[in-house]
RNA sequence: GCGCGCUUAGCUCAGCGGUAGAGCGCUUGCUUCACACGCAAGAAGUCGUAGGUUCGAUCCCUACAGCGCGCACCA
């Protein structure tokens, strides 16, 4: 056994026991030794086990994008799941947590393309298509999925040779991966095709002038904006004397008018309607048309109507036959169609100018300061263009299902209320914009020849094909996730399905995700429809939402705020499993994460106490099961009052644990663990067997010994899913000849039997609640009279009750209360501080040294707070209202309190009474 | 505008019909042979506001306020 240093040292034990962990394989899911367990009954699974089968458990992780890097959302998430994870391992499952990364086609591509531009000051097009997809894979194999060798430091265990990259596949150096991940992405998109769900069409959409590309609705963050409301005349065409106001936000989309609406009710305007108006700065003349869309109370009840750039007006534009013009290009600036004096002019400088130039014609009525919602490129921080474009569609399968599956409980989400937000989605579901105008991604397997199209797997034979230039939405590909990361191709799912030991047959459906709410439309609900769609089945059971993590004044996180702190120099400075605890501790069911330092110092101050308590146990001999018993050797005679109750503590807190794992409220499990390591073992049964193990009986002292064993196997197991390095390391510090840890069984609630013939009874865990409280008191009067803690002094009990019989009761408050002398007296000794407690009154002897007057005075409060207790107990008790309705356990229980109070007032009365003097 | 969530000790958060809890911070004492990343004692809250239900409300209901978040074609 080796000597454990005086503080835990965590980057050691993190490096080597990691390292071991994969060299062993515990992380690799083997489906041959497993089965699956979804619609077995208990008994169909037990006789699955006694052919020496594990039940399989399964999670997939939400693919980080390959160009991130962790950051505390990461390890929150992470976290959470290796907790289950490792918790199922334990429980004696067969675990699969598969990784993989996303090939995030905006941002990769963004990052790529900045870098040729530094680099070789070129442009993507310089080097064309081919060229630039080699850099975009030379950059991947370079930097790409960063965070996965950062997941392991943070501990995860996830089967690192099941990885699946969602471009998988596609990379022409390694053309037959494990799985080939994009070939699904194919394969969904010509079976939709073929369903026609699929549709091209040319559509508002989203735009982003930096990406240039489309965007899919969820892409795009609404914003709320201080931006103005303009005012603008438009003359009547054949009497410029004359004009109509219109009022607009945008004010240089006015270049691209081809309309001006009102309302057909609104009088104000209906003899209006079918006239012209030239619109200004432009020269075009424009008809007054008339539109139910138009909201008479809103402005000025005239809408400016530019169909080319507004989703409201393209549609009113489609009713009208509208032309569409289009004087905001794909590259954020003005077109030609602009007029001269705006062409090639970023969109915001030309609002600035069309204003001012309407201005210099007095066109401008007024200018509101106004607050309105603009829609953000969710990746490149600017205004999204709204914009007409030849877009892929997609009309969203299995979609009832899909509601159906959460609605009626077969998926649960975690915390509940997401599943209003994801009804409420579903419900106005609309049609997905899928192609993206990229070159990192899947390409559209379309192509076309002259007014041919052909949709497949593989290109059409013949010449003059030209294949669709778009690459699909990424979110495209991580909607397949959970299955298409255990089939290797979908030419092989039948085979695979009907194969009873292959992953799809073993792992799927999934059992938990775990994931942030902020992506529940762009993934988890995607992810259902896909399941249903392609594989006949829900991709999983449970969905946990964990909170945002923010910091510490409730801002998100962000890398432009500077406020996240890095986990690595956090794992660096205080050690994974600090962070892990200090993440799990702060971090309640569906609540965001406010996230503060403090928090993973206390977990490192968890783990140093941790380890401290270990190095206690060794310290003082060898482990049971050689010379010292096992728990299993023993009965209620050889146990103490504080062996029963910390084993008692010990039962109730496996209780807690199991009922707050099955709720997924882990800041739960962890106060949990917290007290009954901290208070309960450390505090109060480690202190007070140091009266056993400092004494003289060896038997006792090797009965302590078996209990604290007890306890530290089982605390450690307990912890080991959210601390894994440190409780690993221990494990085999107390157990030398153990394996690991990790595959150790998941303590379990003690049986009746067990508890009965061990002597575990409520009125131990009262008694030894009472001994602390007579010790709290005893404390008190030595802080109160300035005698150091660590000074021996004695003192006296009038007791309560026979405990004083027991010798090893005595010697218990004689170390806890660092008394000694410990006697026994009828009435206080003369000139003694004194206190009630449940075992009796407690005196401090002070040998003249008490202050008569400020002991009365001290005994006297005392007796006003129990007095204004017992005022407001008497008041209940004294209540008809409540003596008649009140339930009989709760009058009884306020009768009981009241008589202890009444007795507790006569005993310090007595002790004032003893205090003689004036 | 609609919907959801939050509001408890200086800070971060538990609790949830019947004497208000933890950690950090603070005050005091302690290097006592596991741990100063520690031990012991202590101070500190009209549980957002106003109503209602109840014998009794921090907890349930209603309204309001503040903060946060989703959704929404009001230009």
């Amino acid at each position: 056994m080796d000597d454990l240093s005086k503080a835990y040292d965590p980057a050691l034990a993190e490096e080597k026991w990691y390292q071991q962990w994969l060299d062993r394989g515990d992380f690799t899911a083997d489906p041959s030794r497993a089965f699956n367990g979804r619609g077995l009954s208990d008994s169909q699974k037990s006789e699955q086990r006694a052919l020496g089968l594990k039940e399989a458990y399964s999670i997939v992780i939400p693919p980080p994008n390959v160009t991130g890097i962790l950051h505390m959302g990461h390890v929150l998430n992470n976290t959470i799941q290796d907790v289950l994870a490792r918790r199922k391992r334990m429980q004696g499952f067969e675990v699969l947590w598969l990784p993989g990364i996303d090939h995030a086609g905006i941002a990769t591509q963004a990052m790529v393309e900045k870098q040729v531009r530094k680099e070789e000051k070129k442009t993507r097009h310089d080097l064309g298509r081919d060229e630039f997809l080699k850099r975009v894979w030379a950059w991947k194999d370079k930097h790409g999925g960063i965070i996965l060798q950062q997941l392991k430091k943070l501990g995860c265990s996830c089967d690192w040779t099941r990885t699946v990259f969602t471009m998988d596949g596609l990379d022409p150096r390694h053309p037959d991966p494990r799985i080939n991940y994009s070939r699904w992405v194919t394969h969904v998109f010509v079976e939709l095709h073929k369903k026609g769900l699929i549709y091209r069409g040319r559509r508002m959409v989203n735009w982003c002038v930096v990406s240039r590309t489309a965007l899919s609705d969820e892409e795009v963050i609404m914003k709320q904006t201080q931006g103005s409301m303009w005012f603008l005349r438009y003359p009547l065409a054949d009497n410029p004397e004359k004009h109509l106001v219109v009022a607009t936000t945008r004010p240089e989309t006015m270049l691209g008018d081809t309309a001006v609406a009102v309302n057909p009710k609104d009088e104000r305007y209906s003899q209006w309607i079918g006239k012209k108006l030239k619109l200004p700065l432009v020269g075009r003349e424009i008809p007054i048309i008339a539109d139910e869309l138009v909201d008479p109370a809103f402005g000025t009840g005239c809408v400016k109507v530019t169909p080319a750039h507004d989703p409201a007006d393209f549609e009113m534009g489609n009713r009208h036959n509208l032309e569409q013009i289009q004087v905001i290009g794909f590259d954020g600036k003005m077109t030609s169609h602009a007029g001269a004096d705006y062409t090639g002019m970023d969109r915001y400088e030309c609002r600035k100018k069309v204003v001012s130039d309407l201005e210099a014609l007095h066109l401008v009525e007024k200018i509101d300061a106004y607050a309105n919602s603009v829609g953000y490129s969710e990746r490149a921080d600017v205004p999204a263009e709204p914009m007409v474009s030849e877009q892929w569609f997609l009309k969203y399968p299995a979609v009832k299902a899909s509601l159906d599956a959460v609605t009626s409980g077969q998926i649960t989400f975690w915390p509940d209320r997401w599943a209003k937000v994801y009804e409420h989605w579903m419900d106005g579901i609309k049609d997905w914009c899928i192609s993206r105008q990229l070159w990192w991604g899947h390409r559209i397997p379309v192509w076309t020849r002259n007014s041919e199209i052909h949709v497949g797997m593989e290109p059409p034979v013949g010449d003059g094909w030209l294949q669709d230039p778009d690459v699909l939405d990424t979110w495209f590909s991580s909607w397949l996730w959970p299955f298409a990361t255990m089939i290797s191709a979908p030419e092989k799912l039948d085979s695979e399905i009907r194969n009873p030991k292959s992953e799809i047959s073993v792992f799927y459906p999934t059992h938990d995700l775990a994931t942030a709410p902020e992506i529940l439309f762009f993934w988890v609900a995607r992810m259902i429809m896909a399941g249903v769609e392609f594989k006949g089945g829900l991709p999983f059971h449970n969905v946990y939402f964990n909170g945002i993590v923010r910091d510490k004044i409730g801002r998100k996180m962000s890398k432009t705020l500077g406020n996240s702190p890095d986990p690595l120099d956090l794992i660096g400075k205080y050690g994974a499993d600090a962070l892990r605890l200090g993440t799990m501790r702060c971090a309640p069911l569906g609540l965001d994460v406010r996230f503060d330092e403090q928090q993973v110092e206390l977990g490192r101050n968890f783990c140093n106490k941790l380890w401290n308590a270990a190095r206690f146990r060794l310290s003082q001999g060898a482990p049971s099961g050689q010379s010292i018993p096992t728990l299993q050797d023993l009965s209620a005679n050889d146990l103490s009052s504080d062996d029963k109750a910390i084993l008692m503590r010990l039962d109730a807190a496996v209780r807690e644990i199991e009922g707050a794992f099955a709720r997924y409220e882990f800041n739960q499990i962890t106060a949990q663990l917290y007290e009954l390591f901290w208070t309960h073992y450390c505090d109060w049964y480690l202190e007070a067997s140091k009266a056993t193990l400092y004494g003289t009986d060896e038997r006792a002292k090797a009965v302590t010994l078996c209990v604290m064993d007890h306890m530290l196997n089982a605390m450690l197991r307990l912890l080991h899913p959210f601390t894994p390095f440190i409780t690993e390391e221990l494990w085999h510090a107390i157990n030398p000849s153990a394996s690991s840890i990790q595959f150790a069984p998941w303590p379990t609630p003690l049986s009746p039997t067990d508890a009965s013939r061990l002597g575990l009874q409520p009125d131990v865990i009262r008694f030894v609640g009472q001994k602390q409280e007579a010790v709290s008191a005893g404390r008190n009067l030595r802080a109160s009279y300035n005698i150091p803690a660590n000074r021996k002094t004695p003192f006296a009990f009038t007791p309560q009750g026979d405990w004083h019989k027991s010798a090893h009761e005595v010697s218990v408050l004689k170390i806890l209360l660092n008394a000694d002398p410990l006697d026994y007296v009828t009435t206080a000794p003369k000139g003694s501080a004194s206190a009630v407690t449940p075992l009796g009154t407690i005196h401090l002897p002070l040998e003249g040294l008490v202050d008569v007057e400020a002991e009365r005075k001290r005994l006297t409060a005392q007796i006003g707070k129990i007095e204004k207790e017992l005022l407001a107990v008497n008041a209940k008790l004294n209540d008809p209202g409540f003596t008649g309705r009140a339930p009989k356990e709760a009058v009884d229980k306020h009768r009981a309190r009241a008589d202890e109070l009444k007795t507790d007032i006569e005993k310090i009365h007595a002790q004032i009474a003893t205090l003689g003097g004036s």
